[in-house]
Order: C-alpha cells, then structure tokens, then sequence
RNA sequence: GGAGGGGUUCCCGAGCGGCCAAAGGGAGCAGACUGUAAAUCUGCCGGCGGAGCCUACGGAGGUUCGAAUCCUCCCCCCUCCA
C-alpha cells in the first residue's frame, strides 16, 4: 500500500479539516501530532508506550541518524522501523532544520550543506540528492525535501535568496525520489514575507509533491506574525494533499494552524519540556520542581486518565524530579505525549462534528483568562 | 601534659593587609525551552527602596588610614607523641 491522503470532512465555518494519511505502515488520522525521535526514539519512551499513548506516527532525523549510526547500517538491518522496533509510520526530516540549528557548524553552497559534525568535528556533505537517498535507505514512510530554514529576521532579499535555493532543491530532490512508496513532500519557505510564500507554494505544486509543509516559522517571530503568515497562505496549498506545520508548535498554536486548514505538526515542546520539568494541564502550567508541590497528593491534572496521572502525585513526580531520576523524565513524558494526544482527538471530534470555531474560540477564551497555559504566557513578555 | 593543624556567609570550601558581602561547588528559589548538539541553558541566592548604608569570616581586645587576612588572650575541633 502507497501512500495516499483523503479528507473526511471539512468543517462548515473555517478550513480546518480531518482526514486519513495511507502509508505503508499503516494509517494516520489528521489532524495529528507527531512526537520527535530525532536520533530513532523519542526520548525517555519505548516504542510500545508512544502507540499506547496513541501516537501514529512519529519522526526520525536524517541528519543525526546518517552520523550516527549512519544509514547505511539501518538499511542493512532492515530499515528504520524495524532498527528501532516501531513498525507504525515513520516521517523523516531532512537535515533542514540542521542547516538553521547548527548554523555554526555548516556551510551552503548551491550544491548542498557542508557540515562540521557536532559530535566529532568530522566534516560532511549534504545535498538534496543525498538527503532523499538517506532518506530512502532508512525506508522512512513520508520524506522531506531538503530545505533552508530561513532564519529570522531576514530581509526579503536574503528571504527570497534562500527560497529560491529551497525551490532548486526542491526539484532536485523530486528527481531523486526513486520509488512512489515512500513520500515525498516540499517545504514552502520564504521567511515573513506572504508574497514569497505565495510563490513557493506555487512553484512547489508546478513540481508536485504528496504533501506539502510550512518551513521557516516560529524560528523566534513574534507569534502574531507567524499566525498572519498562516492565515494568509495557509489556504492556498492544494486542498488535496496534507498541509504540515513543520516543528510547531504550542497547544495554542496547534489549535490557531488547524483553524487555518494545517493537518500535521511535530514539535519537541511535550518531550523537551517533560525531561525539564514542565507539565500541561488543561488549567495550569505545572513546573513540578517548583516548592509548593513539595507535599502535594493530587495528580499532576485531575481531568487527565494517563499513566502518570492515574498512578502517581505531584509530591512523588517533585520528588523524582529533585532527585534528578531518570523514571521522572519517563512519567513526565508520558503525560506530556497524552496531553497532545488528547488535544488532537477533541480537535478531530470537534471538527467531525462540524463545531471547530466553537472549539477554536473556546480554547481561545480559555487560554487568554489562564495566559500561562500557553508555555510562554502568550506573547505578553514581547511589549 | 607536649607538638602540630584548624574554626569563613544554609552546607562543603578558597581567600591569608585594601580590588572581599568574600572564588568555586552544592543545596535552595525562580525563568526559559517550537522540523532536539538539550536528563539542557539562564538568573537570584546576608539585610535595607538605587553606584549608598548596616550586619558578617569562633569570642574579646589590640596594631593599622584600612583586618576574614597581623598580634594577644580565651573557647571549641582534629592529628600525632606521652
């Protein structure tokens, strides 16, 4: 079975829509949050926690995984999936975002990246040719295009400078592309600047891909530009293919991009913030050091049926915590991974039952009257 | 009884005449985290409303323009010898 994307249905008083992904290992409901294993596991889980949690599908990294333990190995230990023991579908990120994150450690030329590895120092090069035949040899389900993360802020001639490398490997990478099992999507870049974006998505269509993603947001803009950016082009990507919200985002920002037609996302947030102590709830942020959980008895969110919560106190996780235990990073990870999970599931339901502006302004209201729901407390500290 | 060594801010521990409210750890208390170089990083950490003052380096005196740092006595602790 090939990959394939149909919608379910739309809802009536915005764009958000639900849908089915069909992938070779098996189907995706959207929209959908993918939890990050960059290096072939999502940190702190096996993989049987992550699909009990309700996870479908989850990402690797191109980039880390060719350092180490380089793909050549994973292919002949028959494929990522099976390295790892996680037979479900598997969506591989490029080593775009590398190009941003180790910004220090790497060098462009039209051609590719030359990077410095970060674990040894060894220099390396990457082109969109070799980011999709890595790609390919750890069998990933859904691959990405090899892009430049524009940073921010950028001017719109740097912007433009560095869509137009993206779009050029863009075509070199569908050229690449052996098989039709594997996916392949494009990222629209074009920093902050809606007429760039306007263009890529255009331009990426021309070339034709199964999927395409929004690249290059939430790279340290303030929130308000980056939901302009969505609400401005967001609805012009073909409405038959998934649209996907690369490395985004916050409960907050999840809810706003589904709003605006988005299908996937992926962020590091529910994990990063698990291992560092940070727990969503649906009513408070939770930093379990803090002191006054010290002693504290309830659960980490009385509304919350996972594992954690069912089990265990805020005093017992504080405690974990403090004491710098490697079962605190378990826990916290598990709830934080269900909290998201559960997030989705209401916004499927709420948009199969037709109701998502309800649920989009509700989850609004509620979010501004708790402001430090949203881990940044919104976007108040930028006034 | 004799000979050495030592008592520093919550703890450990540097400092051994001014640049010392006192290095560095730890603990404690906060903050950050958006396609993961992250079990990471940052800040605060004697008191009072500022670059100012007060209280602080076992205790009490003294030397000095100036002492955690030098001197005297006292109180504790450790090691070795009898």
């Amino acid at each position: 079975m090939s990959f394939s994307f149909s919608v379910l249905n739309k809802d009536p008083g915005c764009l958000a829509r639900r849908g089915i992904i069909q992938t070779p290992h098996g189907e995706v409901k959207t929209p959908v949050f993918m939890p990050v294993g960059t290096q072939g596991t999502v940190k702190a889980l096996t993989p049987e926690a992550v699909r009990q949690i309700g996870a479908e599908i989850i990402l690797g990294n191109t980039y880390h995984l060719y350092l180490r333990p380089g793909h050549d190995l994973i292919r002949n230990l028959g494929g990522l999936h099976r390295f790892m023991n996680w037979p479900h579908p598997i969506l591989t990120d490029s080593g775009g975002f590398q190009v941003y994150s180790l910004a220090k450690l790497r060098k462009i030329t039209d051609d590719g990246v030359i990077f410095q590895s970060h674990i040894d120092g060894s220099k390396h090069f990457l082109s969109p040719e070799i980011a999709v035949s890595i790609q390919e040899s750890l069998g990933s389900d859904i691959m990405m295009c090899l892009d430049e993360c524009t940073p921010y802020p950028a001017t719109s001639a740097e912007a433009e400078r560095s869509l137009d490398l993206t779009l050029t490997w863009a075509r070199r990478c569908k050229t690449t592309q052996k098989s039709r099992e594997q996916a392949l999507f494009g990222i629209v870049q074009g920093g902050m600047y809606p007429a760039l974006r306007r263009r890529a998505i255009a331009d990426l269509q021309d070339i034709g891909f199964d999927g395409y993603a929004f690249g290059g947001l939430s790279v340290g803009e303030p929130k308000d530009i980056m939901q302009e950016i969505l609400a401005e082009t967001a609805h012009l990507l073909p409405e038959t293919s998934p649209h996907y919200l690369m490395g985004v985002g916050t409960p907050e920002d999840i809810v706003f991009a589904v709003y605006h037609g988005i299908d996937m996302f992926d962020c590091v947030i529910p994990t990063r913030c698990a291992r560092n102590g940070l727990l969503f709830t649906n009513d408070e942020k939770v930093v379990i050091k803090h002191a006054r959980y010290r002693d504290d008895p309830g659960p980490v969110d009385r509304t919350c049926d996972c594992y954690t919560c069912r089990n265990y106190s805020r005093a017992y996780l504080r405690h974990l915590y403090v004491s710098g235990e490697i079962l605190a990073m378990v826990l916290n990870t598990v709830h934080n991974i269900h909290f998201y999970m559960r997030l989705m599931e209401d916004i499927r339901r709420a948009i199969a039952d037709g109701r998502y502006t309800e649920f989009n302004n509700n989850f609004m209201n509620r979010h501004r009257e708790y402001s430090h729901w949203d881990i940044d407390g919104g976007n108040e500290k930028e006034e």
